[in-house]
DNA sequence: TACATTATATCGCTTCTCCGATATATTCAA
DNA sequence: TTGAATATATCGGAGAAGCGATATAATGTA
């Protein structure tokens, strides 16, 4: 039964994280500037998410575009690499959102 | 700016509805026994939420299936009406989810 | 040198979700 | 009497989301 309710817990977190991930990018962003890859790893390593390349890097442009984050072109020892920073507008929008969940849960 | 922030709040809040509808079925369920009818209307009313009975029926009959919720046929001044009451397993379900819900967000 | 890693990005197909339309039945109201 | 309201339920098509496969490029490692 305590494995059971892990297996709960963890499709309620994968439906959480799937359903907010333009949130939970966001979140992440806020924390320090990242970019593409690195958020993979993190999404894989921290919470156990595989997200791939056909969903994050539409999701990063689109949050680019929506002005919520801000993508740099960055050189690392050769390698081109595009860091994502989060914009005034963007964490805007994810307390907006730790708002909304508040409310509707009664948290 | 003020009505902007109301529409995101507002988007943000379906999107939560949308991607959660089971959960936040089980929650009103919580308050009192209720049928689809008049779930459907609550989500509209309350929520400004339009769940039609495509989306609403298969998704009761989940639920129940999943033990989350039992429908009980009544009748009501001649109307065939099936009154669903939520469960233990149902409203062990919903405290998980705001425990998921906590967490993931330092709530 | 060949393969793995780091890094960005897209395409097309499959699956899932939502929605319009619909069906049926009983009661209520104009 | 007719249409609306109350009530349950489904079907099939359209659109959205997810995923496998892929492409490209530079660096690192065995």
């Amino acid at each position: 039964m305590l494995s059971d309710d892990c297996n709960i817990g963890d499709d309620l977190r994968r439906r959480l994280y799937r359903a907010f991930l333009d949130i939970f990018l966001l979140r992440l962003i806020d924390e320090e500037p990242l970019w593409g890859y690195r958020l993979m790893e993190i999404l894989r390593d921290r919470y156990g998410l595989r997200v791939g390349p056909p969903v994050l890097y539409p999701l990063l442009s689109s949050l680019e575009r929506r002005g919520m984050v801000e993508g740099l072109d960055v050189h690392v020892g050769g390698r081109r690499r595009k860091v994502y920073q989060l914009t005034n507008r963007g964490r805007a929008y994810v307390r907006r959102f730790e708002e909304v969940v508040r409310e509707a849960l009664g948290l």
